[in-house]
RNA sequence: AGGCGCGUAGCUCAGUGGGAGAGCGCUACACUGACACUGUAGAGGUCGGCGGUUCGACCCCGCCCGUGCCUACCA
C-alpha cells in the first residue's frame, strides 16, 4: 500500500504487520517439494556434502529429541547447499523390531485374538499393513520442521534393497567366521519372548533383599550360609562357589552341600570371582540364568540346570514349584525355607535389577542358543579410525566414552525370537543337519542335495540392519553412482545415547565392508530434558511436544531454539519462554523487513555498492557488523557450535541492525537528499538479503517469505550463495567511531531517564572533548546524535567552561552536558553524580592495587600492564571530571 | 563401584587466566509512521563451599556439598 503523493515512499509490496507463519509455513513446503529443491545433484567438480538422518521409528511420533536432531541437520545441509554443494540428506526409517511388533500384537489382543493364532506369515503382513495405514507419520513431522531430506530416497529399513544388504552382510560375517552360533547365556525378556542384547538391558535401582539361606554340608553336620538376591533361583544351582583364598572356608573345597528343597548334592567350589566381604562370602551358582555363574561354571566344568520357561514360569526341573510364575515362587521358597529354619535372615539391599528396555519388564537371564557377532576385530578397526582422527567426535570428551566401551566390548547377541525385523538367512537340512547360510535363498542343501531345509526362525536385532544404514541407504551391496558420490557420508548427527546401540556399530560394519569409514564427523548432542533435568517420558508425564510448540509459536521459533540451545556438552533444559522470545525475533525481523520494504521496492537487488570507503559512517559500520557477523557464523557452524550461530545471529539482527542502523537510516530514507536516499536504500537491501541469507539456514520459512518479496526477480533463497566474508568490508575504523557516537546517544537518553525528563522533551546537549579528531566527528554526525536522543542541538567544544546547572555525563574521556537551567534536580543529578564516581572509584582502587604491586609489573605481559596503566589514567580522568561536577553542583544549591 | 557432566542475575542458559553476559521476568517512562510479538533507561550476581597454584582465579588443581547421566559380574 503506498499513498501515491508519497514521495518519501517507494512502491513496494507492503507485508502484514504481524508475521503469521501458519500461513507461511506450509504453503513454502509445499513449493519446496513441488520444484524437488532438495533433490540431490550429482554433478561432477562441486563438493559433495551428504548425512544420512537417524531413522526415528516407524512406530515414533515426533518428540523434543527429534525436533533437537533434524534441526541441527537441516542447517547444515541448508548451509552446505547454500555453499554450493551438491548436497544429499538421506531420510527414512527404522523397522523398530520389538516395539513395532508390540504395537500390533497390542492391536490384535484388542481384537481378541493373537499372533500365535494367526500364525507368523499373517503376522507380518499385518504388520506391513499397519505401517502402511499409520506407520510412519513421524515423516510428515519431519516435513513440518523444514528438514530438507530429499525425499525421493526415504528408506526403510525392511525395504527390499536394505533386506539384500543385511543377508549380504549377515553371510559375509558367518563365513569370515565372525558369526556364530551357540549356547550362551543371554538377557531374556519374558514378555517380549526374546533374547536381548547387553545393550537393551536397563539396569536400575532396585530395593530389593537380601536372603542369607542354609545349605547343609552333605556330611550331615553344620552348614553354610550363601546370599541371594533371588532365591527361586536355587531350584537350578549346580555349586556353591567361594573365594579360594577366603580362610572361613578353607578346607571346604573338598566338601559338598545337600541343595536345600531340591535334595541335590552340589559340589564347593574356589572362584576368585567370589566377592569376600559380600554377604556372607559364599556365592550360590547358578549357570543357567546368571551371567557370572555361567562364565564359573565354564571354569568348573558344572552343569547348567534350566528351571525356567519362556515365560518366566518355572518348568519342569523346578519340582514341586513348576507352574509358578518366578516371583510367585521366590514367595513360596522363602517361606518353605523360613519353615524349615533354613533362612538365616533377610536384610534389605538395594541393587541393580535389568529390565527390558522396550516394555520394562525385569530381564531374565537365561541360557539359549543365539546368534552372536564377534565384534572385537571390528571394534579395533572403528578404535583405530577414532585413534588416527580418520573420524572425529564432537564434543571430544565423548572419545573416552568411546574407547572404555569399544574396549571392553563383549560380543553380540543378535537373534531375536520375534517375527518382525530380517529372518536370519540361516537353514538346516533336516536331511543331513548340515547348517547353511546364503545371501540367496537356497532350493536344496549343498552338502545331501536334500531338499527339505528348515528356516532359522529368528530375525536380527533391528540394529543389525541400522548399522548398515550409511551404505545400505546409497544402494550397497549394487556399486550405485550414490555410494560413489556420497560415501563417506559428511557428517553423523545424532544423539549421545546410541553413540554404542549404533554409532559404533556403523563404524564397524562401514569399514569392514566399505574399507573405508562412514563418516568423517559425529556430532553427538545433548539430550533434551524437562526443567528438573529428567528424561522426558510418557509415563512420566514430562514431555513437551514440538508440534504443539511448532503450532503455538511457529516453527522457526522452535528451530532457532533448539539452535540457541545446542551447546556442546551441556543437556538441554526446554524453556517454553525462550521459545516465546524467539518468536518475538521471528517478528522482529519481520518487520525489520517490512520496513524496509516501503523503502527499497524500486531498488536493483546486486547492484554493485560504491567503495566502502566512500559510503557514509552507519553504511560503512553495518557492512562491516554484517561481515563480522558472517565470520562468526562461518565459524560457528564448520564448528558445530549452533548456540554461538543463534546467538551472533540474534545479536547482529536485533542489537545492532534494528536497534541502531535502521534508526540511523530513517534520516535518509525519509530525507529529502536524493542521493543519500539512494545509497540508503541500497545499502538497506545489500545487508537485508545477505541477512535472510545467514539466517535461512536457521529459519528457512520467514526468510524464504521476505525473500520472495524482495525487488527483482526472485528464486528460491535457498539455493542463493551463502554470504562470504570479504576483508575490504572489515571497517575497524568505522566500528571505533560508531561506537563513540552510541557511546555520546547512551550518555544523553541515561541524563533523560535519571533526570525524569520527557521523552519528547528536546534536549540542548553540550559535548567537551579534548581530542580534536573525535570533537570533529562528533560535530559532523550531530545530526545524527540529535535524531536519536531526541536533541534539539548538540554543541561540540574542545575546551570551554562546564555549563551551569547542567545535568552530565561521562563515556570515556568525554563529557556530556545537558542545560538545565532553573530545571534541575540538585539532589537527583547529585544522587547521580555519586553513584557513578562510587563505580569508577571501586574500579580505581582494583587498578591501583594491581599497578601498586611490583610483582605484578614483574610478572605479568606488558601488554596487560599497558591495558591497566591506560585505565588508571582513563578512570582518574573520569574521577576527577565527576568531582568536578559534584563540585560546581554544590555551588549551584 | 567406576566414568562423565553440571552448580554463573528471580527463571532458562552462554562465557573467559587479566575490568561478570544474553533471553525471559522485574522497575520507571513512552502508543514519533517497521514492530506493544515495541522502544528507552534501570535494578539485580561474595560466578555452590573450603583450600591450593598464580603477580592475578568465575576460569587451572584438590577436597567437600548438591544435582544429573552413563558404564559395571559384589550375588
Amino acid at each position: 500500500m503506498t499513498t501515491p503523493n508519497d514521495s518519501t515512499s517507494a512502491t513496494g509490496p507492503e507485508l502484514a504487520k504481524a508475521y503469521d507463519f501458519k500461513a507461511v509455513e506450509p504453503k513454502w513446503y509445499r513449493r519446496w517439494l513441488e520444484e524437488k529443491k532438495f533433490s540431490a545433484t550429482m554433478e561432477q567438480g562441486r563438493p559433495n556434502f551428504s548425512i544420512v538422518i537417524p531413522p526415528p521409528n516407524v512406530t515414533g511420533v515426533l518428540h523434543v529429541g527429534h525436533a533437537l536432531n533434524n534441526t541441527l541437520q537441516d542447517i547444515l545441509v541448508r548451509y552446505r547447499r547454500m555453499q554450493g554443494a551438491n548436497t544429499l540428506w538421506v531420510p527414512g526409517t527404522d523397522h523398530a523390531g520389538i516395539a513395532t511388533q508390540n504395537v500390533v500384537e497390542r492391536q490384535l489382543a484388542q481384537e481378541g485374538t493373537s499372533r500365535h493364532d494367526i500364525g507368523r506369515r499373517k503376522f507380518v503382513e499385518r504388520v506391513w499393513q499397519w505401517r502402511e495405514e499409520s506407520g510412519g507419520q513421524i515423516i510428515n513431522q519431519l516435513k513440518r520442521l523444514g528438514c530438507s531430506c530429499d525425499w525421493d530416497r526415504e528408506r526403510f529399513t525392511m525395504d527390499e534393497g536394505l533386506s539384500r544388504a543385511v543377508k549380504t552382510v549377515f553371510t559375509r560375517l558367518y563365513r569370515e567366521g565372525l558369526i556364530y552360533q551357540g549356547d550362551y547365556i543371554i538377557n531374556w525378556c519374558p514378555r517380549c519372548h526374546t533374547a536381548l542384547a547387553d545393550l537393551e538391558v536397563e539396569h536400575e535401582p532396585t530395593d530389593g533383599k537380601l536372603y542369607h539361606i542354609r545349605y547343609p554340608f552333605a556330611s550331615g553336620e553344620g552348614y553354610l550360609v550363601v546370599a541371594t538376591t533371588r532365591p527361586e533361583t536355587m531350584l537350578g544351582d549346580t555349586a556353591v562357589a567361594v573365594h579360594p583364598a577366603d580362610e572361613r572356608f578353607s578346607g571346604l573345597s573338598e566338601k559338598a552341600v545337600i541343595l536345600p528343597l531340591v535334595g541335590r548334592k552340589i559340589p564347593i567350589v574356589g572362584d576368585t570371582h567370589v566377592e569376600r566381604e559380600f554377604g556372607t562370602g559364599a556365592l550360590k551358582v547358578t549357570p543357567a540364568h546368571d551371567l557370572n555363574d555361567f562364565e564359573i561354571a565354564r571354569r568348573h566344568d558344572l552343569p547348567a540346570v534350566k528351571i525356567m520357561d519362556d515365560n518366566g514360569v518355572m518348568n519342569q526341573s523346578a519340582g514341586d514349584y513348576a507352574g509358578l510364575d518366578r516371583f510367585a515362587c521366590r514367595k513360596k521358597i522363602v517361606a518353605d525355607l523360613e519353615a524349615l529354619g533354613l533362612m538365616d535372615k533377610i536384610e534389605p539391599l538395594q541393587h541393580g535389577v535389568g529390565h527390558c528396555y522396550r516394555c520394562h519388564t525385569v530381564v531374565e537371564p537365561t541360557l539359549s542358543k543365539q546368534w552372536f557377532v564377534s565384534v572385537k576385530p571390528l571394534a579395533d578397526k572403528a578404535i583405530a579410525a577414532v585413534k588416527e582422527e580418520r573420524i572425529r567426535i564432537h564434543p571430544k570428551s565423548w572419545e573416552n566414552t568411546f574407547f572404555d566401551w569399544m574396549y571392553n566390548i563383549r560380543d553380540w547377541c543378535i537373534s531375536r525370537q520375534i517375527w518382525w525385523g530380517h529372518q536370519i538367512p540361516a537353514w538346516t537340512c533336516v536331511t543331513c543337519g548340515e547348517l547353511v547360510v546364503a545371501d540367496i535363498d537356497p532350493d536344496v542343501c549343498p552338502k545331501c542335495r536334500g531338499a527339505n531345509l528348515h528356516r532359522e526362525t529368528d530375525v536380527l536385532d533391528t540394529w543389525f540392519s541400522s548399522a548398515l544404514w550409511p551404505f545400505s541407504t546409497l544402494g550397497w551391496p549394487d556399486q550405485t553412482p550414490e555410494l560413489g558420490h556420497f560415501y563417506p557420508t559428511s557428517v553423523l548427527i545424532t544423539s549421545f545415547d546410541i553413540l554404542f546401540f549404533w554409532v559404533a556399530r556403523m563404524m564397524m560394519m562401514g569399514i569392514h565392508f566399505m574399507g573405508e569409514v562412514p563418516f568423517r564427523d559425529v556430532y553427538l548432542h545433548a539430550l533434551v530434558r524437562d526443567a528438573q533435568g529428567q528424561k522426558m517420558s510418557k509415563s512420566k508425564g514430562n514431555v513437551m511436544d514440538p508440534l504443539e510448540l511448532m503450532d503455538q509459536y511457529g516453527t522457526d521459533a522452535l528451530r532457532f531454539t533448539m539452535a540457541a540451545f545446542a551447546a556442546q556438552g551441556r543437556d538441554i533444559k526446554l524453556s517454553e519462554e525462550r521459545i516465546e522470545g524467539y518468536r518475538h525475533f521471528i517478528n522482529k525481523i519481520w518487520n525489520a523487513a517490512r520496513f524496509a520494504l516501503m523503502h527499497i521496492g524500486d531498488c536493483t537487488p546486486g547492484a554493485a555498492l560504491p567503495a566502502p570507503r566512500s559510503l557514509p559512517l552507519h553504511h560503512r559500520w553495518i557492512l562491516s557488523r554484517l561481515n563480522r557477523t558472517t565470520a562468526e557464523v562461518h565459524a560457528a557452524l564448520g564448528g558445530f557450535n549452533f548456540n554461538e550461530a543463534a546467538n551472533a545471529l540474534y545479536q547482529f539482527v536485533w542489537r545492532e541492525f534494528c536497534d541502531w542502523y535502521l534508526e540511523w537510516s530513517k534520516a535518509d530514507l525519509y530525507g529529502d537528499d536524493p542521493a543519500a536516499k539512494a545509497t540508503g536504500r541500497q545499502v538497506l537491501l545489500t545487508v537485508l538479503e545477505n541477512t535472510l541469507k545467514l539466517l535461512h539456514p536457521l529459519i528457512p520459512f520467514v526468510t524464504e517469505e521476505i525473500w520472495e518479496v524482495l525487488p527483482g526477480a526472485r528464486t528460491s533463497i535457498m539455493t542463493e550463495p551463502f554470504p562470504e566474508v570479504e576483508d575490504a568490508r572489515q571497517d575497524d575504523e568505522a566500528e571505533t567511531a560508531v561506537t563513540l557516537l552510541m557511546g555520546i546517544i547512551g550518555g544523553i537518553r541515561n541524563i533523560r531517564s535519571e533526570m525524569g525528563l520527557h521523552p519528547s522533551a528536546e534536549l540542548e546537549v553540550v559535548v567537551i572533548c579534548h581530542d580534536p579528531q573525535r570533537a570533529e566527528r562528533i560535530a559532523a554526525y550531530a545530526s545524527a546524535i540529535c535524531a536519536m536522543s531526541r536533541a534539539r542541538r548538540v554543541t561540540v567544544r574542545e575546551t570551554g567552561e562546564r555549563p551551569k546547572g547542567a545535568a552530565s555525563n561521562i563515556f570515556t574521556d568525554i563529557e556530556i552536558f545537558v542545560p538545565l537551567e532553573g530545571l534541575i534536580d540538585i539532589d537527583k543529578e547529585m544522587a547521580k553524580l555519586d553513584k557513578d564516581k562510587e563505580k569508577v572509584v571501586a574500579q580505581l582502587d582494583k587498578v591501583r592495587g594491581k599497578l601498586g604491586n611490583e610483582k605484578f609489573l614483574a610478572n605479568a605481559p606488558a601488554d596487560i600492564v599497558a591495558k591497566e596503566q591506560e585505565k588508571l589514567d582513563a578512570m582518574s580522568a573520569q574521577l576527577a571530571k565527576i568531582e568536578e561536577n559534584i563540585k560546581r553542583l554544590r555551588e549551584l544549591a
